[in-house]
RNA sequence: CGGGGCGUAGCGCAGCCCGGUAGCGCACCUGCAUGGGGUGCAGGGGGUCGUCAGUUCGAAUCUGACCGCCCCGACCA
């Protein structure tokens, strides 16, 4: 490919509204289109990273044993009601009518449709087990699409769906999945992290997502640096600093009023009395799918949403407002979980986790000294749902655990039996009995893979391409083009290069000055650059640089295309 | 949906307060020079000023409504 040839151009500043490095350098490079927000044209250098990507995809999945086949992203509404997803969804499910009137959506994942493919092709166990995978448009009405190709409303995706007849064999096709992920991974040169996820309101037992580490990410993972414990912060379980464990049980004393003007927050609270933040307890409203919940949290707490949403089994959590707060007949900033009895109750583990906290009088400006629970109130429902933090107890090895923030590049799910017993995907066992096939999905985001991989691989100058993915392996740069013979050395080679089958990418442009070239091969970050030039030609020599060498090789012209070969062989 | 910001040439922005010929940089076109890290000089093309309505002799500028985009939060199989 000629550079003249090339659609797009770079950008010599940095465009004002990318935040992180793949989103700036991917508009920069003209890699990306923009054309809504979170819908994105892949311009035609990023269109080949992306089908070398997919080709890494397929390789591995076919290797594990599935079968690719190709899905309709137009689907009736029918379907997303039977399963109840329509509301799980919610507004992320784009939705249209056809001219007759009848719903219909853009599918945002495919579980609906592969589950009935399977109803339809499998009724023995001997039709089993069998991986599908498709690569295909998802769509998802994202409240806030960011980051580039991150988190988008239309993207291309890797979905592979399991089917199995018992536990061992879904185990053994959720383990398959795993590997191919890590395969894929490694082949993309990003160090991913594989860690423990929540699987969701829907049925579902194991799933782990696969995480790659940057500071801009929008997950956050718990890891423990002494055995390896990783679980996405919506699942993971620390111990908290100042457990019960810690500290045995003071002598119980007796409920008393302190007045508190002005004291609405936990920090303010322990403030005013001089106390730490984990002798009080903390109450936290929500609305799940409006019904108001009462939350009860150690003060130095927070409350992990996720967990509390599984456990109420809704489908929408979110804070209640003052107004409902209000109306419940309770007192915001000074609410206690003392009295209260017509709404439900929920709590963690922590309150029991010491003695003699300090809670709300459910009276403005005054609070209770000497709360003890079970003593002094009851709960509707006592489970863990504190948000772990960095600092708190590893739960498997007690080292302290850390917290680091990632981009979420994979997950896979174990998903149980909730589609194949909603939608009627059975099978007959050796036994002639009738049982719903287990299922298990696996996903992974083409373009956000190549988003992570950017990010990843990056430096001040520009993209610095993993090799396999890189759209062309080599940029010949002919600096003075309007001499004869640096043209013609430099068409020679480019030729040559083709000739042997390297994906070459010549910068071919008579009016750009050297800077501009050598400062647009560094953007763009393929692995080799070759330099033509007319004082290399004096000596019959070529440069040849790797994108992260500070020194360039002389390389005489005949033994160039061989010095690529034996470097991109490495 | 809450908070903040922005829509003027392909991109980045000024002009708007104080209404009166639409401007700058990059990119693009022509010519000459230059030729190893975003080079110089000269000339040139390109804009329904997000949309609609209103005020006015006159609106990019004032008023109203709507639409879109970005950032933070909530959300995220």
């Amino acid at each position: 490919m000629r550079i003249t040839q090339l659609i797009s151009k770079t950008l010599r500043e940095d465009p004002p509204e990318a935040e992180t490095a793949s989103h700036r350098l991917m508009l920069r490079a003209g890699l990306i289109h923009q054309v809504a927000a979170g819908v994105y044209a892949f311009m035609p250098l990023a269109w080949r990273s992306v089908r070398k990507i997919e080709s890494i995809i397929r390789e591995e999945m076919d290797a594990a044993g599935s079968q690719e086949l190709l899905l309709p992203s137009l689907q009736p509404m029918e379907l997303w009601e039977q399963t109840g997803r329509r509301a799980a969804f919610g507004d992320n499910l784009f939705s249209l009518e056809d001219r007759r009137g009848r719903s219909m959506v853009l599918a945002p994942t495919h579980e609906e449709v592969i589950t009935n493919i399977a109803r339809a092709n499998v009724q023995s166990y001997r039709d089993l087990p069998v991986i599908l995978y498709q690569i295909q448009t998802k769509f998802r009405d994202e409240l806030r699409p960011r980051a580039g190709l991150v988190r988008v409303r239309e993207f291309a995706m890797k979905d592979a769906y399991s089917f199995n007849a018992d536990e061992e064999s879904l185990e053994q096709s959720y383990q398959a999945m795993a590997q191919a992920y890590r395969n894929i991974y490694r082949r993309c040169s990003l160090p991913v992290l594989m860690a423990e996820a929540d699987s969701g309101a829907i049925g579902g037992k194991d799933s782990h997502e696969f995480i790659l580490p940057t500071p801009t990410g929008e997950d956050t993972v718990i890891t423990c640096p002494s055995c390896g414990y990783t679980a996405n912060a919506e699942k993971a379980v620390g111990a908290h600093a100042g457990s019960a464990k810690e500290k045995p049980k003071a002598e119980l004393l007796p409920l008393s009023e302190v007045s508190t003007p002005g004291v609405k927050t936990i920090a303010e609270l322990a403030e005013f009395l001089e106390i730490p933040e984990a002798q009080t307890l903390k109450a936290v409203f929500y609305s799940a799918d409006d019904q108001l919940v009462f939350v009860t949290i150690r003060g130095d707490l927070e409350v992990n949403e996720i967990k509390l949403k599984n456990l109420l089994r809704c489908n929408e959590l979110r804070l209640a407002t003052d107004e409902e707060v209000t109306q419940a007949g309770l007192v915001a900033g000074s609410a206690s979980p003392i009295g209260i009895q017509d709404i439900k109750r929920v709590a963690d583990p922590s309150i029991s986790s010491g003695s003699n906290f300090v809670v709300g009088a459910n009276k403005p400006d005054t609070h209770l000294r000497n709360a003890n629970y079970p003593r002094d109130f009851q709960v509707d429902c006592l489970s863990d749902i504190a948000l772990a933090q960095p600092g708190d107890m590893c739960p498997h090895c007690s080292a302290r655990l850390e917290a680091i923030r990632g981009v979420e590049v994979g997950h896979i799910f174990k998903l149980g039996t909730f589609f194949s017993e909603t939608l009627g995907a059975l099978f007959l066992d050796q036994n002639g009995q009738q049982h719903p096939m287990l299922m298990g999905c696996y996903g992974i985001g083409v373009g956000r893979l190549l988003a992570a991989a950017i990010e990843q691989n990056h430096d001040d100058r520009g993209i610095v391409f993993p090799t396999p993915i890189a759209p062309y392996q080599v940029q010949l740069v002919g600096l003075n083009l309007t001499d004869e013979r640096v043209k013609e050395a430099a068409e020679q080679l480019y030729q040559e290069l083709w000739d042997q089958g390297i994906e070459t990418l010549y910068d071919d442009r008579t009016e750009a000055a050297a800077g501009v070239k050598l400062n647009d091969a560094d953007l763009l970050g393929l692995p080799l650059r070759l330099v033509v030039s007319p004082r290399n030609l004096n000596n019959s020599v070529a440069e040849i640089k790797g994108r992260q060498e500070t020194e360039a090789q002389l390389v005489a012209l005949d033994q160039v295309v061989a010095e690529v070969q034996r470097r991109l062989s490495q």
